[in-house]
DNA sequence: CTGCTTCCCGACCGATCGGTCGGTTCCAAT
DNA sequence: ATTGGAACCGACCGATCGGTCGGGAAGCAG
């Protein structure tokens, strides 16, 4: 994803020429800012200077620009799964990698994140959508639980609902976070897999970054 | 005692008699599950086996039905501030209760809180809503850097992004939390205060419920 | 130039939205 | 038996919704 597609200076004409890809993010951050619902396609055609019926060229429907945007999302998460220090290794390793690295993936789409983490399932896309999340969860949860009982002593809370915890916090990244006023993205991915697995204050040495600390691009 | 259910055959069948209070826990069971803006007053009106109609005889409208829910979460959060468990003794146990506190207080307002916490500010309401809340987190972003700077050793983790992580993690509870099916509230309290601040597998003696353990009623 | 494609627009459509209105039904108190 | 008010309903309203349609302007190839 690194490789952007073909660099196009558009000089601030009469015609600003869209494609597919910027609309789609104008949209998406429509979409989040006053919800999917509660977003008119007027309001998405004005954010992006052009008229309603201009989108209807790019895109056949609202709908479909939710399905983009939500695949495009989900597509990050699940490569979070097949990165290799989330495959291989003990289970607290992989464990502090696919907390750490889903964090990262928030942040790096964090638009489309977002609006994934906020459908409701009032449409056949949406219910799609749900689906596969909670598929991701699924093969999350399998990980966590491997996680806790890899100690001597047995974990302090149910790895379900430690799942549902370590995750809802990973999530909330979404509420608040700013690539370009917040913290470094890594900075936050080590924060979250602290906290979640040592506490406030830390007990274990923090595992999954000493490798990453001074390699910002390493693992993409 | 209290005026009963009438049972009252008028050709098509009984009368309901709703009054404000069970008509607006219908209408917020609704906008939590399709959302606020993708619900239509129609939907609430068919959800309580009413017509639109009167809907409007018991609210002035579809926000007044919003402003009274999200003024219910926002009083039962404010309430936990003014526990003597957290405006009193040593910063890390004032923050186990206030954490604890917050998830309670989720589950036990659950439905106006799900709606507190997903209102984008799109409405008059919805800013006054968000304000109000933001006020919340600044009170309580004050307590964890207390604590976080109570022990000898320097907090791992930023102050201000530990307790976004937290109460991410506290607000995630809105996500998938069932009264009737879920766990114990008590449980779920203790599982988020354990989790995020002595980490997944625990190190100190969590201190703020050994008063509680048997006293399920005890604080409300 | 012509012809084709891409991008774009103003005008318009049926459906649905939140909300209103005039009037009816029920019940408790008079 | 009457009345007053709370609860309720069917019909309706202007506005806005997502989406359509026919055509205009720009860029490129021949």
């Amino acid at each position: 994803m690194a490789g952007n597609r073909t660099l196009r200076v558009t000089g601030l004409g009469p015609r600003p020429k869209h494609d597919a890809q910027s609309l789609l993010a104008v949209a998406v951050e429509v979409f989040n800012r006053r919800g999917y619902d509660g977003t008119s396609m007027a309001e998405v055609a004005r954010a992006a200077g052009i008229t309603k019926s201009t989108i209807y060229h790019h895109f056949s429907s609202k709908e479909q620009i939710l399905r983009v945007a939500v695949t495009r999302a989900l597509d990050g998460l699940f490569a979070v799964l097949e990165e290799p220090g989330v495959k291989t290794g003990p289970a607290e390793q992989r464990l502090r990698h696919v907390v750490a690295g889903t964090a990262l993936a928030l942040t790096r789409e964090l638009p489309y994140v977002t609006l994934l983490l906020r459908v409701r399932g009032n449409t056949p896309t949406e219910e799609w959508a749900m689906v596969r999340r909670r598929e991701f969860d699924r093969l999350v949860a399998a990980m966590v639980a491997d996680a806790a009982g890899a100690r001597g002593t047995r974990p302090a809370v149910d790895p379900r609902l430690a799942t549902r915890l370590i995750f809802g916090m990973v999530n909330s990244i979404t509420e608040w976070y700013r690539p370009e006023r917040s913290e470094d993205p890594w900075q936050v991915a080590r924060a979250v897999s602290q906290i979640a697995l040592d506490g406030l204050w830390g007990s274990a040495s923090g595992g999954v970054d000493s490798q990453h600390s001074g390699d910002h691009q390493g693992a993409n």
